[in-house]
DNA sequence: TTTTCTTTTGTACAGATGTACAAATTATCA
DNA sequence: TGATAATTTGTACATCTGTACAAAAGAAAA
């Protein structure tokens, strides 16, 4: 081939790494081609313009990651007890969201931090591959969780659905800060735990009850009706 | 005064506005200048520079709105029913970013929404700001949260305060999101339900056991000891 | 009024930016 | 090998960037 048989590969892998850092706006092409050790004109010769460097970037990561939460998914679906599905249920949508199952250099976690700039900057390039891509497999998910939690409208599933992915986001976006707040107690980077506690806490707020009064509802079958505590968490909307 | 004796302000707001919803290196001077009906060299005059113009917006809004972040801390840490009162905790921690109590304009939602997106951007002039100024705020409510749920490790509700501070920037940077997946059915830019939704969602994962496989305990006093159900990790409180 | 201070304007500049393109280099294949 | 295609390089260009600064305009005080 070339020189660097991976030079197409060394530029999509810098640019990711200094677009999920900096974000979109902050990294020039010429940025990239210093961090991947190219010539700038080599980034246009391969990618056309700098928005097809960030398309193709979203182009390399979608489909494995969404595949793979949907593989999860499927086999999520078939776990008997209720409370252990809805959690493999989260676990599928989180886990690949951390660390990809491709061998793509840096995994996951530097895609969907990628992710969280691009929302946060209002990206109009990835704007619609956002909505008709992902929203799919969303979707996915949340009927999923809707067959494990039943009685909870499915409006206040997209919004706790939404608080998820906000949280995932911030997780792989300023994981610093749970270190500085633990004082060094927990360590914000080791995405094992971030996982772990982000689907503990979040299989629990799905679980909450209604905002609209209603009264807790364990899980599905198994436990015994509980009333809510009293004092009611439930506030009118 | 002059011809526009707000002209300082409308430069701010402008700016305001743009950052939060374009990030920071997307957003020139010039565009800024225009949106407030201002010469450009008029904001290097009034804020020196770019970094002084985002530095006195946040010089503007935080003293505010962890001021009154404070104050509602203060009437919930008095709230006696145990579960109410971790709700009034968690409240007087979102209120305040959704709608400040100040009369500036747009409130404290567009401030927070900048937050989000200086926060993903990684922006080295607010960094300090954030750490310094809002993590004894966070230690605050962290510490509160500690009284109501004394059985919980600090770093686990450290971990769960990251994914309310995720889930909250990510409903204001992303609103429409929510209104998409639900069809309608909800609508993700009203700052009253996503205050309630998300209320009680983080009410709930506070609540929900540690990840380290023990005991689920009712949220404080009130509720004899429950041992963890067999088979799983986390179950609701 | 005149004087003094504050604010606004217009222009200028050095540097960075995305991109185009021809020339040079390297790989592929006859 | 030589011929052809693919890649890399270097340079150039128009545009935009943050900022500086002098001149103009306006307000405040004498």
């Amino acid at each position: 081939m070339t020189r660097n048989p991976n030079m197409r590969e060394a530029i999509l892998s810098a640019a990711e790494s200094l677009f999920s850092t900096r974000g979109f706006n902050a990294v020039s092409i010429r940025d990239i081609a210093l961090e991947a050790g190219a010539n700038p004109g080599s980034v246009t010769y391969h990618f056309k313009s700098k928005d097809g460097l960030l398309l193709e970037i979203y182009k390399r990561h979608c489909g494995p990651m969404n595949k793979r939460r949907i593989e999860l998914l499927v086999a999520a679906r078939r776990v008997r007890d209720v409370q252990d599905r809805l959690e493999a249920v989260v676990r599928a949508y989180v886990q690949p969201a951390f660390s990809s199952s491709s061998d793509l250099a840096g995994g996951g976690a530097r895609f969907t931090r990628l992710r969280a700039v691009m929302s946060a900057e209002g990206n109009a390039v990835v704007g619609r591959i956002i909505a008709e891509i992902f929203d799919d497999t969303t979707n996915a998910f949340i009927e999923a969780i809707e067959q494990s939690l039943p009685h909870l409208p499915r409006k206040t599933l997209v919004w706790r659905s939404q608080f998820l992915l906000g949280a995932l986001y911030y997780t792989l976006v300023n994981p610093e800060r749970v270190t500085r707040l633990s004082r060094g107690e927990a360590d914000g980077a080791d995405m094992a735990e971030a996982i772990e506690q982000l689907v503990s806490a979040t299989v629990a707020s799905l679980q909450a009850p209604d905002i609209n009064g209603q009264a807790a509802a364990e899980p599905a079958a198994k436990a015994g009706a509980r009333k809510a505590p009293a004092g009611s968490r439930s506030r009118p909307a």
